[in-house]
RNA sequence: GCCGGGAUGGCGGAAUGGUAGACGCUCGGGACUUAAAAUCCUGCGAACGCAAGUUCGUGCGGGUUCAAAUCCCGCUCUCGGCACCA
């Protein structure tokens, strides 16, 4: 019978199904596993990334259950968001509709892949059971002060008709989901305050060294974006106005010779006012330019830096001396205080603009082996540390000192404090969009915003809509469903029409899993202690500064809010970003036309293949180029398998079980097929658990088992030795391709399932070596190789070596200098002549 | 500009101071077959050589070492992120 995967898949996924082999329950006398995979969007069907993606968890979740571990797997749907609405629109049919018979489509794809989720833990957002609980959260987020409601600039896309969170604008300036460029809208819109967790979530960061990559780490730093500085006052000359300034160089005060404000700034009408007449006319004129000014052009490369003297001087704090006051487009409003103290010797921005409008430079900073450069003929600013100068008190002081003197001065006078500033603004979670979650918020005339009581949770989605064709929100357009009662004074009152950010949803998914039965709770608490945290999770790097911020802050307001354990303050402990699936050349997808169906490849060469190939063709975190011919490979490589079971059947289901100790065979290939059999298994397990190599880790059982094919068993014995590898090689490779290892391993007449069976031991003793082959080199290059005892020491090693006749032949008529001799490895000989 | 990753055969990739190129793909030779597919055996970094073998070889230039893909110094190219962030 050959090996014929069409009838294998579908049998054993039955078979453990009906078995519920991988269903779990929390059990706090067993060690737990929680191993999870970004959820993915139902956009239809799954693709090359998802398969990557859940045979690299699959691949884990099988390891440490055959490790012992109590292991959670679930799989769920990220089921809100836009394209259900635009596939709605196209074929003329519901969001929830398409959405749903994608995830059932989806569900039996992943089911047909094989791989071991608790599918009785299925979560999808867009079911009232679970965003019922996005709005639960997010009533007492608002009443721990977590959310408000700002009127302000916002980033809006037009093709997707909504507002945008600052992390969903990317590439200078584009939706990140259709790469429309954003605009700025005035908008009334809900924020959640993830700022007040800035620190914490830079703090944390080190705690998750030991499990994260170091680019995220690094990309999630420059995010949030944590500065120390000194915010201090200055005063307008001859007015009443006052400048907020913040500078992280607040030792190069005495080398202010300007201050800018953005063009935003509240004072600049009011600088305007004063100075009336023509002044004021060309201050608003280059106000009101600046502010129509999209990102795209504000930010590109090599745009000149503009700016308009107010006319108006600003009074340094320390020396008393005024510096003209400017509004400059390279001020950001929203960062800091949208304005600054220009110090064109040490900063380049500030020194551009000097060059271009004649302001003067002056140097307060002097390297620290030299004398400070003349700011009159300087080619750039001089922005590294050194010593300052021309800087009164602060003189001879290396720059961190001056800092600190400085702000001690600042504090000590009152006219400024130490302030720490983030980059990060707070997530803004409107979207004027259909298919999400309602934010549970009333407008009444006389109330003014009320919050829905949570016991008329849930705020629930109309699915009877029509999607209008050129686009907006359908809520907006339905009295019948936006119009209510006030739950303060029973008058007449209206919903609020947006419904919040998805990432909303996939903040909290995985607190979920644990208990995706409870109705009374977003999940039960004595559950999330258990599973949670996440000790493996798995997805793209893409989700770098947006999801996993995002779920980074939840978990934190969940264990303030005393829903998670007060001390679990991240979520996920390791995380794996796999690389993409690229074929010639580029990333898989659509428009370029250079897809390949996971389905297809799952019905031509099987699932195990499919897996196979996946894992083994490049390490997990880099890009994976498809290849048929590797599929080819893998598959070639379980048919080898199989045959190598089929062809030795008889003899090896009459083998005995019993493990033979090494010292127990005396035939040497029998020794030897044993030796190789314990040092696979030692190097798949560590190349698994250790080091996340599974390329490797499948190269080894490619030559366990090219040992196995050229290994002829002579008696009972050698057929128990073989028997133990046989098995050894289908425990290693079970997590890898389950479905024709758990048929092998019935084949050999096991009765339990391979899947759930305990993972192998490694006999120590069986890895010792009878001899090793070691080196000779003269003068550090290899000059041949040869047979030694094992375990022979440094100085035995080098005799054996000296005594041989072929060394001594080398050495004929030259002069040895050095000898070096590594056991077990090499020896050395340096030699003249 | 700043931060991070990477560069090894025809290709994907092994090797973290000690035999460079494991394992696989491609390609060549052979066996089986009427034939093909499948399968099995075998060769495969480059140069010279009938061979034994010798020399060269891990992006480039230096250095440390008995010994460097690996460590140090200085570059080049490339991929990714952030970027008037004060």
């Amino acid at each position: 019978m050959p090996y014929d995967f069409s009838v294998i898949e579908p049998k054993w996924q039955k078979e453990w199904a009906d078995a519920k082999i991988f269903e779990v329950e929390a059990d706090p006398s067993k060690e737990k596993f929680y191993c999870l995979e970004m959820f993915p969007y139902p956009s239809g069907a799954l693709h090359m990334g998802h398969l990557r993606n859940y045979s690299i968890g699959d691949l884990f979740a099988r390891f440490l259950r055959m490790q012992g571990k109590n292991v959670l797997y679930p799989m769920g749907f990220d089921s809100f968001g836009m394209p259900a609405e635009n596939a709605a629109i196209k074929h003329n049919t519901a969001p929830s509709e398409w959405t749903w018979s994608n995830i059932e489509h989806m569900t039996e794809q992943l089911k047909r892949a094989g791989y071991s989720y608790d599918w009785r833990r299925r979560v999808e957002t867009c079911s009232v059971d679970y965003y019922r609980w996005n709005q639960w959260l997010f009533l007492q987020f608002y009443k721990k002060g977590l959310v408000y409601r700002k009127h302000a600039p916002v980033n809006w896309c037009d093709k997707c008709q909504t507002v945008l969170a600052n992390e969903q604008v990317i590439d200078d300036g584009v939706c990140w989901r259709c790469g429309t460029p954003v605009t700025k809208r005035d908008l009334d819109q809900w924020f959640i305050r993830i700022t007040d967790y800035a620190q914490e979530l830079v703090d944390c960061l080190d705690e998750l060294k030991e499990g994260w990559p170091e680019r995220v780490l690094t990309m999630q730093r420059n995010w949030i974006g944590r500065s120390e500085g000194v915010h201090f006052q200055m005063d307008i000359a001859d007015t009443d106005l006052k400048i907020e300034a913040f500078t992280t160089r607040i030792d190069t005060i005495f080398g202010v010779t300007f201050v800018a404000l953005a063009a935003e700034h509240p004072h600049v009408k009011k600088l305007a006012e004063m100075a009336g007449g023509k002044k004021k006319e060309e201050i608003l004129a280059f106000a009101k330019r600046m502010a129509s000014r999209s990102t795209i052009e504000r930010t590109a490369v090599g745009v000149d830096k503009e700016g308009i003297d107010t006319g108006f001087f600003a009074v340094n704090p320390v020396t008393g001396e005024k510096s003209p006051l400017w509004i400059a487009d390279y001020i950001l409003m929203d960062y800091g205080t949208g304005a600054i103290m220009g110090v064109p010797a040490h900063d380049q921005r500030d020194f551009d603009f000097a060059r271009k409008y004649n302001i003067p430079i002056i140097t307060v900073v002097r390297p620290v082996d030299g004398p400070a450069e003349d700011g009159a003929t300087m080619a750039c600013a001089a922005a590294a540390d050194g010593i300052a100068c021309n800087s009164g008190f602060l003189d001879g002081l290396p720059t961190e000192e001056a800092i600190k003197k400085a702000a001690d001065w600042f504090e000590e006078h009152g006219k400024g404090k130490r302030e720490i500033q983030f980059r990060l603004r707070d997530w803004l979670i409107s979207r004027q969009r259909y298919w999400g979650t309602p934010i549970p918020m009333v407008y009444c005339d006389h109330c003014g915003v009320v919050p829905v009581p949570e016991d008329q949770l849930p705020v629930k989605l109309p699915l009877d809509v029509e999607m209008p064709k050129n686009g907006g929100n359908p809520l907006a357009l339905r009295p019948d469903w936006y119009n209510t009662i006030c739950p303060v004074c029973g008058g007449p009152a209206r919903r609020e029409t947006d419904t919040m950010d998805t990432f909303f949803c996939s903040s909290w998914y995985f607190d979920r899993y644990t208990s995706p039965w409870v109705s009374d709770a977003p999940f039960d608490k004595d559950a999330a202690k258990y599973w949670m945290t996440v000790d493996q999770y798995i997805g793209g790097i893409e989700h770098a500064c947006l999801h996993l911020i995002y779920a980074r802050f939840f978990t934190k307001v969940l264990s303030d809010l005393g829903l998670l354990p007060p001390d679990m303050r991240e979520p996920f402990k390791r995380l794996l970003t796999q690389g993409m699936v690229i074929k010639d050349g580029a990333k898989m997808s659509k428009s370029l036309g250079n897809v390949v169906d996971p389905d297809e490849i799952i019905k031509r060469y099987g699932a195990d293949t499919a897996r196979l190939f996946i894992l083994f063709a490049a390490p997990p975190e880099k890009d994976l180029d498809w290849s048929e011919r590797g599929v080819e490979g893998a598959s070639r490589f379980l048919g080898r398998v199989f045959r190598l079971v089929e062809q030795n059947l008889e003899n090896l289901k009459k083998a005995s079980a019993q493990r033979l100790k090494l010292s127990e065979l005396t035939d040497a290939a029998d020794r030897k097929m044993k030796r190789i059999t314990h040092s696979t298994l030692d190097r798949v397990t560590k190349d698994i658990r250790d080091e996340r190599q599974f390329n490797t880790a499948v190269a080894r059982l490619m030559e366990l088992t090219n040992a196995l094919i050229a290994f002829a068993p002579k008696d009972e014995k050698g057929w128990a030795v073989m028997r133990e590898a046989v098995e050894t090689l289908l425990c290693c490779l079970s997590p890898f391709a389950p479905h024709i290892t758990e048929e092998l391993w019935h084949m050999l007449g096991n009765e339990d399932f391979l899947s759930v069976h305990r993972w192998f031991e490694v006999d120590e003793s069986a890895l010792v070596e009878d001899s090793v082959t070691v080196v000779l080199q003269i003068n550090g290059k290899v000059r041949e190789q040869f047979e030694v005892p094992a375990g022979l020491s440094k100085e035995d090693l080098l005799a054996e070596v000296m005594s041989r006749d072929a060394t001594k032949k080398r050495l004929e008529g030259k002069e040895v200098i050095k000898t070096i001799a590594v056991p077990g490895k090499l020896v050395n000989i340096v030699v003249k002549g």
